[in-house]
DNA sequence: AACGCGACCTGCGAGC
DNA sequence: TGCTCGCAGGTCGCGT
């Protein structure tokens, strides 16, 4: 379940690899898995063959690589200018989806969705490989268009003030350095519904899964269902401090298993099993009220449609209606 | 504007 | 044992 980090793993192991490289052919295994592209898997593939791929860019869970429809240019002792891109492919991981990289000799994963033969660099694999079980997430051609407030599009290698057209609409994440405290809490204020709604906005906020927005507000010591237009601005302070550091920290945990040849998003797995103070943990102790010697058993609610985790003593609902 | 819900998927575990 | 069912997750789009 890929979420902010993880897609930062992906994008800082996947840029080593195929920055500067040519896609050279592409073979769309599950054409499900490219359903986003409006013109069809023909188009998809048609229109990447011979591109070069210039940078790998992050925004909340979105991620892409802006592309050269030409060749690197190579003049002997010359400045190449850069060429500024005008579309990229787009790769949303969802629930399941991996980038991985491999040699031809590496069998065919099970759930392969779209192969790119990438053209030959010394000492790297020759294939980047989309694999996803689930089909939730997938790769599609977007045009790049100027960002709206003149910042990078996302975090890069050599940032550029440009974005993809679909990822356009979501908000800076919070470890964007453009991310800008007071305009979300403006935002935030302006909204009339519940806190973990908002963390979940990726219009607001991005890159705060259902995990997430869980871990953030039970280390911010805030209930899901807070009314935005009630937070204070110590309080909205915390619980996206809160968020950062649970990123942070995952980010850590998941760097510490790609420098391997694969560019894996499934590292989730040992950060999660340790590291989670809240979600999944209905029955158990609360962490923070046990280490203080209190007693207390965390709950689940479903919100949204979702499970929600939270601790009744340190997390509380309203009473008389006052937060 | 807010919000609920269905659609998109597969694998897994629970219950019969 | 084999079946069905519900659930998990992120995003988009539609209806209210």
């Amino acid at each position: 379940m890929p979420e902010l980090p993880e897609v930062e793993v992906v994008r800082r192991g996947l840029v080593s690899w195929v920055r500067g490289r040519t896609i050279t052919a592409v073979e769309v295994v599950d054409p499900r898995s490219v359903r986003r592209h409006a013109l069809g898997p023909e188009d998809f593939a048609g229109n990447l063959e011979g591109a070069r791929v210039l940078d790998v860019v992050r925004r909340g869970k979105f991620l892409w690589l802006p592309l050269a429809d030409t060749p690197a240019a190579d003049p002997a002792g010359g400045a190449a200018e850069a060429p500024t891109p005008a579309v990229a492919l787009m790769a949303h991981l969802g629930m399941s989806g991996q980038l991985l990289m491999q040699d031809s000799s590496v069998s065919d994963e099970k759930h392969l969705k779209v192969r790119l033969r990438l053209s030959p660099a010394e000492g790297m694999p020759e294939q980047l490989r989309f694999v996803d079980q689930r089909i939730f997430g997938g790769l599609f051609l977007t045009s790049l268009i100027p960002t709206a407030d003149g910042g990078p599009g996302g975090l890069a290698e050599t940032p550029l003030p440009l974005i993809a057209a679909e990822a356009s609409h979501i908000a800076r994440d919070p470890l964007d350095p453009y991310f800008s405290f007071e305009e979300f809490y403006r935002r935030l204020r302006a909204r009339k519904t519940g806190l973990k709604r908002a963390l979940l906005d990726q219009g607001l906020v991005s890159g705060i899964g259902n995990i997430y927005a869980d871990e953030a507000l039970w280390k911010a010591r805030l209930h899901f269902a807070r009314p935005t237009d009630t937070l204070r601005r110590a309080e909205a302070g915390r619980v996206l401090d809160a968020a950062r550091e649970v990123m942070t920290d995952a980010l850590a945990a998941g760097g510490t298993s790609f420098d391997s040849l694969y560019v894996n998003v499934n590292g989730a797995s040992g950060y999660f099993d340790r590291s989670l103070n809240a979600y999944g943990r209905e029955g158990k102790e609360c962490k923070r009220c046990a280490a203080a010697g209190l007693v207390s058993t965390m709950r689940r609610d479903q919100f949204m449609n979702r499970s929600s985790y939270t601790c009744p003593v340190c997390q509380p609902t309203p009473r008389n209606g006052r937060w």
